[in-house]
DNA sequence: AATTTTGATGCAAGCGCTTTCATAGACTAG
DNA sequence: CTAGTCTATGAAAGCGCTTGCATCAAAATT
């Protein structure tokens, strides 16, 4: 009842097509892909039959061709800096979850911190058919938002917020939200800080928080020197090391600031393994909140940072962005200090 | 020097195409994509003209088309469970790395440990092209097994190995690997368990975790109602809940095992909030070993595997499916129980 | 000098879809 | 009964690439 119309086809074992599915239905690939794409615009009879014909086939539409003819692809990319801890895990999966709710498919990509990897990523997604990007942060090349303009594809910034900068983002002020930490630690009696950040190169979320910090430092009269900065990569390891390279210095903190939750983690048990009690000897702060932050022991006082509304929110512009619709405002997150054990006063 | 030479193009400002570099280089097409394929069989001369013109137009070779053209996309598909805490996160992302040594790039997507979800996402990613699937575990519906067979796309199952199933697999023995850590548990004194595990439905790796206890149970010759099970899902606030549930009971476990260690942690969590002396008073323990274990405090006893490892044999394997290499066996990992602070005898 | 080999390139046929435009039939209205 | 309106469908022109085959000039071989 069926079998060699065209070509030498069943001997090969080839993939059923939407033209296939045509055939055994006995209608064009027009209806078919009708079937598909606006099945309201095909008679019920008609339907029900390509429909009978596409699971007899266990066809699949091939994304690549459909993209190419349709040129949409209903798809949007993001490249984080890594999936390997949970910083950027739940806000992503919030973007994704909205994203679905309007139809969209998330592509996500990690950088590892890279730049050059993230450029390679981003066209990555552009060559798959991203309609769109999320990225975090600013710094990169211009060059590649140049790109990116050339290619008229929308781009939105998040997990930082700039009052100096036009492109849209949503996210908070990393200035700010450290700084207000900075002042509660200062009113504690602090007046001697550790602190552990990412590499500030090529990363506009760090440099800032640095820069919260010395601000407030600045607004209370304390010199720069009362700062101490150790600069290493994201891991808990990294932390206690920095952390021991910190403390093994002449002029002790008696804070110690980390860039994020991870870094304070990994300073938080290794202050515990050199004996110290936190907060009475010596305290440490978080950025992010993330689930890490609430297991440790004592839970860690940290900068809130609303990732899963940051997520939504994130996906809701990003769409609006694609559908053409102007871009009004970059949206600023509150960011909030969640106080729990690791911070206390400065000891006498 | 140039400009409209097909329809008007200059006007709607549409994406630079392989013809527009060719003309754009005084050359084919052909040539062209074969600077970007297969650069050593171009005259280095047409060769930089053609680089040059790519850089001038900014182009991208547009996936989609060229992955139709090609019959190949260098791709493979992972569906995880879930991104949001990072059971998975560093076996996918060894995986990752080992596939793009091979030239392979990776697509992920979670299903958020929904069947149907996972069903949806698997069509999508081989809507998309990939070549190979990773997946975890075996336990789905066998339909969705039949219809990737009839596509000969090779599927990897991992995070289980299990000696009763054919198909390729690299992961360890759940049965086994539980079983090993209850035996150990059983020899401190415990009579009394309590298991806090993800849903049993649909997760034969939770299943098969149930099954090790069970086991050395039995062989010790401990009654079924000595164990004592809740299922939840995955989430440090789940854990506690759970545990706070198993400990309502009338008869008190005196050690609770985590289905992983996230669920472990809230359970220590809540251990601790309230008033129980770990290990003193109870016990704990988790599976998995994540960077989680290692933080809390006391430090989890928990069940380590080797997840990198498996990540980057895994690529090796599926890129070997792909490229039709027979199957030969599948590989067991060897887990280990990891000791540290939160398991103890059984309080007199 | 004649022939074969080699290397660089172009031509053109698809790959599997969507979509515009045309067509045919079934109704509705005048 | 004729003209006008819909509705359901099909024909066919691409979408942006790769690749087998053909071509041609230059290099190597006789």
């Amino acid at each position: 009842m069926n079998s060699n119309k065209k070509k030498s086809n069943n001997s090969v074992e080839k993939l059923a097509t939407l033209a296939d599915v045509a055939e055994q239905a006995q209608v064009s690939t027009a209806t078919v892909s009708r079937c598909l794409n606006s099945p309201e615009r095909v008679d019920p009879n008609t339907r029900e039959r390509v429909f009978k014909a596409i699971d007899a086939l266990s066809y699949t539409p091939n994304f690549g061709a459909r993209a190419m003819a349709a040129r949409r692809t209903q798809t949007v990319g993001a490249v984080i800096p890594t999936m390997e801890n949970s910083i950027f895990a739940r806000g992503i999966q919030a973007f994704q979850e909205e994203l679905s709710n309007h139809g969209f498919t998330l592509l996500v990509a990690s950088s590892s911190y890279k730049p050059v990897r993230e450029e390679e990523q981003i066209k990555n997604l552009i060559a798959r058919g991203a309609e769109g990007l999320l990225l975090i942060g600013y710094d990169r090349n211009p060059v590649i938002y140049e790109f990116l303009r050339n290619r008229k594809i929308p781009v939105l910034v998040t997990w930082a917020f700039d009052p100096a900068e036009s492109r849209p983002a949503i996210g908070f002020n990393n200035v700010e939200a450290m700084s207000n930490l900075t002042k509660k630690i200062l009113n504690l009696g602090h007046r001697k800080i550790g602190f552990i950040t990412a590499s500030l190169q090529n990363n506009d979320r760090a440099r800032n928080r640095l820069k919260g910090i010395q601000e407030a430092m600045k607004k209370a009269d304390l010199p720069e020197k009362n700062l101490q900065l150790v600069q290493t990569s994201y891991s808990i390891d990294n932390g206690a090391k920095a952390f021991e390279k910190i403390m093994s210095g002449i002029e002790r903190p008696t804070v110690v600031i980390g860039g994020n939750d991870v870094l304070a983690v990994g300073a938080l048990r290794k202050a515990k393994d050199m004996g110290f009690r936190i907060p009475d000897d010596l305290s440490i702060t978080g950025f992010d909140d993330i689930e890490l932050a609430q297991v440790v022991d004592p839970p860690l006082t940290t900068v809130h940072v609303p990732h899963r509304r940051m997520g939504t929110r994130a996906a809701q512009i990003l769409v609006s962005l694609i559908n053409g619709e102007k871009f009004e405002k970059s949206e600023k997150l509150q960011t909030t200090i969640q106080f729990r054990g690791t911070l206390g006063h400065a000891p006498k």
